[in-house]
RNA sequence: GGGUGGUUAGCUCAGUUGGGAGAGCGUCGCCCUUACAAGGCGAAUGUCGGGGGUUCGAACCCCUCACCACCCACCA
């Protein structure tokens, strides 16, 4: 092995290997396993994100698949209609063209040619993350298939009365120029004004005062509420007002919507821009007035003098036309929520037009008959409420709840071009005819060549398509093999951002296309944020592309990555000025496994994970040490005799130890990722790698075989330490696969393993018969000693390589017994140049004091130790002791503890307490007689 | 206006039936000891957000306050 660590040279060859062998392919036998990835979006490149995700994933189907599961991880991509059509579209613009000049046709194949791009550039980045998908299954929302299910289910629940066309308010995006769902709007707080607009009485008896944050919807106003039970209105109720600037005449209605104390008590209605005002309107049968054209300009139906105008120089304008007339009564600074469009940023206009829905809420029984239940909804809430779906974390079953019990129907049309265009056709008279495409249509309508049918231009809602990922990749509407075995799918692993917009729908879907649940299990983890807890975003340039933390990369390269194509290229001077701020020496190369292992130690649960690059520094340091333990336990054991074909050896204690605490971490590692802790299996295996297995084991074995050991328990060092590298490294394998696997090709022969890839080799089981008791108390009285040792050494700034006389005192029989047999490995590890016997009543001579128990360790002062240093230490040593040994007589004199505690808790106080008293005593005359000297 | 999560070492975070406060990074010493200086050995570091309660005992359970973050919601 190469003695340095160097990722890139291994980390891309090992993937191509894997692929090319097949080995992601589900093998057949086995229990079905299976992940549906979320489908990124065809927008352009993977972020932080999907490798945080994909790393979550990955490490469960590597998991299961070593652990004999019939293991599939579908991978795939999503069309993601608008966000892809505006990256395409602003491409178009940037040429000094736009797609209504290209034409629908021409501007759908633009967007594929990008497709094509993005996802091979997203393939391209889960092949470098190490992703185990079956890339033969590959998928994209619109492939054929795929379509066919959207059609097909679009079909079956507009036949089912579940779709329905009809004219609505909806969320309209101006910029975009279609409608939007709920989901699709962000509303905030901003700054405005209310302006308190005088509507003159048409009995030329004054006017009413209506407060309104949006005085040009006033040339849509068909009444003026107010509340019933407002003794200053009532007289008014049933009288009309003209509105001004217009010359409508309209009615002053009644509604309890109204609240008296708010604004001035009256409300202007305006039912064809304003989700409240169109119910209010609705109740007193007011006719909604369109005042606006698709992209927010004032249209023809309202007086000459607007018509044009944008809607925010049509407020100006309005404003100033009231005020001269003397009609604007005031304007107060108001705080309002303001609704944007989450891909524009524009401000969502309530628009009335016509649009499909899924209808959610419509009560339906089983048989059709009208009541009960809601058809989609309630079953989607069942599933989880007796838990055929659970959450993890649980709670998340609570946002899942609130939001389906109070769901609205779900607006699925959208005016774009990229996307499933709506199965529907129209013919002049404007029916409607649903079916699979036009010959179906006119056949089964009974459509003669004389009628004339035109395509629904519109385009179904992404989501839609998403919502049918887990059985439409499976080959759905068909009954295929992989739907019998792959469906229902065995864990959904998705950010809590998209619960509504997909999690929801894709259970509503597959419980009413496949009658069962789409996945038994819902992983929700949390969002990747900056190292200053920030979203990451294009448009705040902190974003980071994990290559990027693989390869590494330089600040000119990165500064000119976080600068380009953005939106508002204005923001490039600040953008520019943070990174190199951040990253003045730009990025280092990581690998992959760094990478990867530091999302799975972060990976905790309902928590959102700030990415520290101190952290992936460490995890880079873990591979390291890995890389170089492996090259040790080679060094010692290629062409060696390590028993791989013969039993002819004998373990040791330190043997027996490694082994148990192996079986122990294994327990560990097993559990953690039962329970989608990756970050606790994650630890596992760092502690045990680390702490246990380099730190104490290597440095065990180097006497052993170092020294005049026997042969038998030579070979069997050599095998222990081969034996449980190989396991750890399956153990690490989900985690790490490109290092584990590297190393693994050298070490299985010398295991006696055969096997092609570690990726298919069992996942380690704990065998609990080689949990070794005896054996872990024997080495960490080893430990103990050694530690002693070190602790005298480094506090009295003794050279690590000077090697210590010592002195025992009070050795019992267990003391002399374990003394002999690690000899070796004490004088080894705590560089001891003699050991000698003081009896019980010796008076030993000046020295350091480290005591194990009751065995005293003694290293002479002689010419060694600093007086001074050594009564510091002490003293420490003696506080901490004086301290312990006071909370617990704390505990002890408490007659209330020593009645109510469980025996079991005061009998360890009182052990703990002579352990500590024991210790206090010897310190104490140890001080004594150092501050004597 | 509802709801959720958070507040633990300088930083990022663990701490799952309430019983001796932990890790990584950083910091401070001593070491290039033939696996590893991307390292070894040793050390320091916390009124566990504030207050109250339950309990023999609270980082953990209950109440309350503060602050941060996020989600949902039709108040002009």
């Amino acid at each position: 092995m190469d003695k340095t660590y160097s990722p890139r040279d291994i980390e891309p060859s090992w993937y191509e290997t894997w692929e090319r062998n097949g080995y992601f392919r589900p093998s057949g036998e086995g229990t079905p396993y299976c992940i549906m990835i979320p489908p990124p979006n065809v927008t352009g490149t993977l972020h932080m994100g999907h490798a945080f995700q994909d790393t979550i994933m990955d490490i469960l189907t590597r998991y299961h698949r070593m652990s004999g599961d019939n293991t599939l991880w579908q991978p795939g991509t999503d069309h993601a209609g608008i966000a892809t059509q505006m990256v395409v579209e602003r491409q178009l613009n940037a040429e000094g063209n736009d797609r209504h000049t290209l034409g629908r046709e021409a501007f759908v194949e633009k967007i594929w040619a990008w497709k094509k791009h993005s996802g091979g550039t997203i393939q391209n980045q889960m092949r470098r993350l190490g992703a185990s998908v079956d890339w033969d299954r590959e998928r994209f929302t619109m492939d054929e298939g795929l379509s066919e299910s959207v059609d097909e289910v679009f079909i079956k629940l507009y036949e089912q009365g579940l779709i329905y066309r009809g004219q609505r308010l909806v969320n309209w995006d101006p910029v975009l120029q279609t409608a939007v769902s709920d989901l699709e709007v962000e509303s905030a707080e901003e700054k405005g004004s209310i302006w308190k607009l005088r509507y003159p009485l048409s009995n030329g008896d004054g006017h009413l005062v209506v407060a309104t944050t949006r005085p040009e919807t006033m040339l849509g106003d068909t009444a003026v509420a107010v509340n019933p039970n407002d003794e200053r209105y009532t007289h008014l109720i049933g009288q009309t007002v003209m509105l001004p600037l217009v010359g409508r005449e309209i009615p002053i209605v009644a509604d309890d919507y109204v609240d008296p104390a708010f604004g001035t008590g009256c409300l202007k209605i305006t039912p064809a821009h304003d989700f409240n005002d169109y119910q209010v309107g609705l109740r007193h049968e007011c006719e909604p007035i369109n005042i606006l054209t698709g992209d927010a300009h004032i249209n023809d139906n309202a007086p000459a003098a607007y018509q044009g105008l944008d809607r925010f120089a049509a407020r100006d304008q309005i404003v100033a036309d009231f005020e001269a007339a003397g009609l604007l009564e005031g304007i107060d600074p108001h705080t309002l929520m303001v609704p944007r469009g989450d891909r524009t940023g524009a401000v969502i206009e309530p628009y009335l037009t016509y649009q499909w829905f899924v209808d959610l809420t419509r009560e339906v029984q089983p048989d059709g008959r009208p009541g009960g239940w809601q058809a989609i909804t309630q079953p989607a809430i069942d599933v989880v409420r007796d838990g055929r779906i659970r959450f993890t974390p649980e709670n998340w079953t609570k946002t899942y709840y609130n939001w389906l019990e109070d769901i609205q129907d779900w607006c699925i049309s959208r005016q774009i071009w990229w996307g499933h265009r709506i199965p529907a056709w129209y013919d002049d008279a404007g029916n409607v005819y649903v079916g699979r495409d036009e010959a179906t249509v006119r056949a089964e309508h009974g459509l003669g060549e004389a009628v004339t049918l035109a395509q629904d231009d519109d385009v179904l809602d992404t989501w839609f398509s998403s919502a049918l990922w887990p059985f439409s990749t499976l080959g759905w509407p068909q009954d295929t093999s992989e739907l019998q075995s792959f469906y229902p799918t065995s864990v959904l692993v998705t950010g809590f951002d998209i619960i509504f917009f997909w999690v929801a729908r894709m259970i509503m879907m597959g419980l009413r296309f496949m009658d069962a649940v789409p996945f038994h299990e819902v992983y929700i983890h949390g969002l990747v944020r900056d190292s200053e807890g920030a979203k990451m975003s294009k448009s705040k340039g902190n974003v980071l592309d994990p290559i990027d933390i693989i390869d590494g990369i330089d600040l000119e390269a990165l500064v000119a990555k976080r600068t380009s194509g953005l939106m508002q290229p204005r923001r490039a001077a600040m953008i520019e000025k943070q990174t190199r701020a951040a990253y003045p020496e730009g990025i280092a190369a990581h690998g992959t496994d760094a990478l990867r292992f530091t999302f799975a130690s972060l990976a905790t649960t309902g928590r959102d994970v700030v990415l520290d690059m101190g952290r992936i520094d460490g995890y880079r340091n873990f591979c390291n040490k890995l890389w170089n333990a492996a090259r040790y336990v080679l060094m010692n054991t290629e062409d060696q005799d390590c028993a791989a074909t013969h039993n002819n050896f004998t373990l040791g204690t330190a043997e027996r130890w490694i082994i148990s605490r192996l079986q122990a971490t294994e327990r560990a590692v097993t559990d953690a990722l039962d329970h989608y802790r990756m970050d606790q299996a994650a630890q596992a295996v760092y502690e045990f790698l680390w702490d246990e297995y380099c730190d104490w084991y290597l440095e065990l074995s180097k006497p052993t075989l170092q020294g005049d050991a026997s042969v038998a328990q030579q070979i069997g060092t050599r095998r222990t330490l081969v034996a449980v590298l190989e396991a750890v490294l399956r153990l690490a394998h989900p985690f790490m696969p490109f290092i584990t696997e590297e190393i693994w090709q050298r070490l299985a022969p010398l295991a006696g393993v055969s096997g092609e890839t570690i990726m298919t080799q069992a996942f380690p089981v704990a065998q609990p018969e080689r949990d070794d008791p005896e054996a872990e108390a024997e080495i960490d009285w080893v430990k103990r000693f050694i530690l002693g040792i070190r602790r005298i050494r480094g506090e009295m700034d003794i050279a690590p390589g000077k090697r210590l006389p010592v002195l025992l005192k009070h050795a019992s029989a267990t003391d002399q017994s374990r003394l002999e047999q690690h000899r070796a490995a004490l004088d080894f590890l705590a560089r001891l140049e003699s050991v000698d016997q003081l009896n019980h009543d010796d008076e030993p001579p000046e020295s350091a004091l480290a005591l194990v128990d009751s065995l005293e360790i003694r290293v002479p002062m002689a010419g060694l130790i600093d007086k001074t240093a050594e009564l510091t230490r002490l003293g420490k040593e003696r506080k901490r002791l004086a301290d312990d040994l006071e909370r617990i007589d704390g505990k002890l004199n408490n007659e209330a503890f020593v009645s109510r505690a469980p025996n079991e808790v005061v009998e360890r106080e009182r052990e703990k307490r002579a352990e500590a008293s024991a210790a206090l005593e010897r310190i104490d005359a140890q001080y004594a007689r150092i501050e004597a000297i």
